[in-house]
DNA sequence: CGCACAGTCAACGCTAATGTGGAAAAATGG
DNA sequence: CCATTTTTCCACATTAGCGTTGACTGTGCG
C-alpha cells in the first residue's frame, strides 16, 4: 500500500498536476492511433508503451487500465456529436437545412478527430455488447442522436419537405449507415475531401442518385417513345 | 502422432465421411451464432464446445482453430455475394433495375444467411487487418463486389439514367455504407420487414427523401412568399 | 546538502485461452 | 460378441497479456 500505483495514480489526478494531464492526453492520444490500427481487441498495453518508447508499467502511473483509454476516447468525441446534435435540432431553420448540417458535422467529425472517430465507431458495436454502466451511457448517447435524426425526419415530413411514403426510422438507419460507414474506408488528410463527401451523402439523402435531367431530354427507363 | 488430432482430422476430411461433414458444419453453424453473440475475439472456443454440449477439444477433430471456423463462415456467405453481384452485373436490364436487383439480394442475404453475413461484415475490418492469404483473398472479393457496383454506376451515367455531378465512388460507398450497417441494427426474423428495407433503400438511394409534391403545393424552404 | 516527490521500470503472480497427447467410450460391421 | 474405426474428453504444457509491487532515478525546493 505503501506504493500502490493505483493510489498514486489516483492522487496525481485529483491534484491538478499541469505536466501530468498533458502526458495523459498524449498517452490517450497515442492510444487512440494503436487502437485505429490494431483495432482494440488486438491492441496491448505494450504496443502503446513502445510507441512512447516507455514500459507498460509506467502507463498505469496515468491509466487504469485498456478499457480506461477506450473510455476516455469516445467520450472525448461522443459528447461533442451529441452536443452538436441538439443544437442542431434546437436552432432555427429548416429541416433540410439541419440534416444537412448534421452530415456536415459528423464527416468534418471524422477528420477533427482523428482517430478517435474511428474508434468509436468501430468498437460500438462490442461496446453495446457489454452491461456495465459506461457502457449502457454510451449506448444510451448514441439513441440520443439516433433519436434527433428521426425527430428532424418527422418535422420534415410534418411540414412538407420529406416524403412519407417511407419509414422514417429505415430512412434514418440508412443515413446512419452511409455516415458511420465512412470509417471503413476513408482516410483522412485533406479537409477538402471530407467536405465533398459530405456534399455528396446530402446530395444523395436529399435528391437520390436518379438522374434528373430536364424533362425532354431524360433517356431513363420511363421515356416515352 | 499415433493419436495426433491433427492428423486425424486431415483424415477426416478428407475422407468423405457423411455424418462427419454434418457433425462439422453444425460446429460451423454454432460458431456463426456464438461469434454474432459474443464478437469473434471474445468468444472462446469454451464457449462454441459449451454452445453443443460437448467438451472443447472434440472440437479439434473437426476444426484446427477459431480462425478456421471463421474462414468456413465467410466463405460460405461470401462467394454467393459477390457470385450473385457477378451474375446481377452481366444480365440484361437497365443500370436502375441492377441497382434495385443488388439491394434487394444484399439485404435479403442477411436473413437467408443469418448470422454469417453479420459475422462476416462485422469481422471485415479485423479480416482487412490480416496480412496473410486468406485475408487477402477475401479483400479481393470484397473489392471485387465493390468494383461491379461502381461499374453499374458508371453504365447508367453513361446512359444517362443516373446524375453525373457527384462522384461515383463515393456513392457506391454511401450505398455499401446503407446496406452493411444493417448489421448494427437489424434483427432478423420475418423476410418481409427485410423487403421493407430494401424498398426503402432503393427509393432512398435512387429517388432520395426530399419530398417530390406536384407542383404548387410545395411548403418547403423555397417557396416565394 | 538532503530529502520528498513525480515519474519510471524490472520483475512477479495471476488468469484465461489455446492446442495437443493419449486413452476411454461409442458406433460399426464382420 | 469381438475387432476396428470413429468420436469424445480428461489432463497437461504453453503462451500472452494483465495489473501490481516495490524499488530506482532524477529534479526541484527548503
Amino acid at each position: 500500500m505503501a506504493s500502490g500505483i493505483a493510489g498514486r495514480r489516483k492522487a496525481a489526478l485529483e491534484d491538478g498536476g499541469e505536466s501530468y494531464r498533458t502526458r495523459r492526453q498524449e498517452i490517450v492520444r497515442v492510444a487512440a492511433k494503436v487502437f485505429r490500427e490494431k483495432g482494440f481487441e488486438a491492441a496491448t498495453l505494450n504496443d502503446i508503451a513502445a510507441r512512447l518508447k516507455t514500459d507498460r508499467a509506467s502507463l498505469y502511473y496515468y491509466v487504469g487500465s485498456k478499457e480506461e483509454l477506450l473510455h476516455e476516447i469516445v467520450r472525448q468525441v461522443l459528447e461533442e456529436n451529441v452536443a452538436a446534435a441538439e443544437s442542431v435540432l434546437a436552432q432555427a431553420g429548416t429541416p433540410v437545412e439541419k440534416i444537412e448540417a448534421l452530415i456536415e458535422h459528423m464527416i468534418l467529425s471524422f477528420d477533427r478527430h482523428y482517430p478517435h472517430m474511428f474508434v468509436y465507431v468501430e468498437d460500438l458495436a462490442r461496446i453495446a455488447r457489454q452491461k456495465n454502466d459506461w457502457a449502457r451511457e454510451v449506448i444510451a448517447k448514441t439513441r440520443r442522436f439516433e433519436e434527433i435524426v428521426v425527430q428532424i425526419l418527422e418535422d420534415g415530413r410534418a411540414d412538407g419537405s420529406f416524403r412519407s411514403d417511407l419509414p422514417n426510422h429505415i430512412s434514418a438507419m440508412a443515413l446512419f449507415g452511409m455516415i458511420n460507414w465512412t470509417h471503413r474506408w476513408y482516410k483522412p488528410g485533406s479537409t477538402g475531401s471530407a467536405r465533398e463527401i459530405a456534399e455528396t451523402f446530402t446530395a444523395l439523402f436529399l435528391d437520390g442518385y436518379r438522374n434528373r435531367a430536364p424533362a425532354g431530354k431524360r433517356t431513363g427507363s420511363r421515356t416515352t417513345p
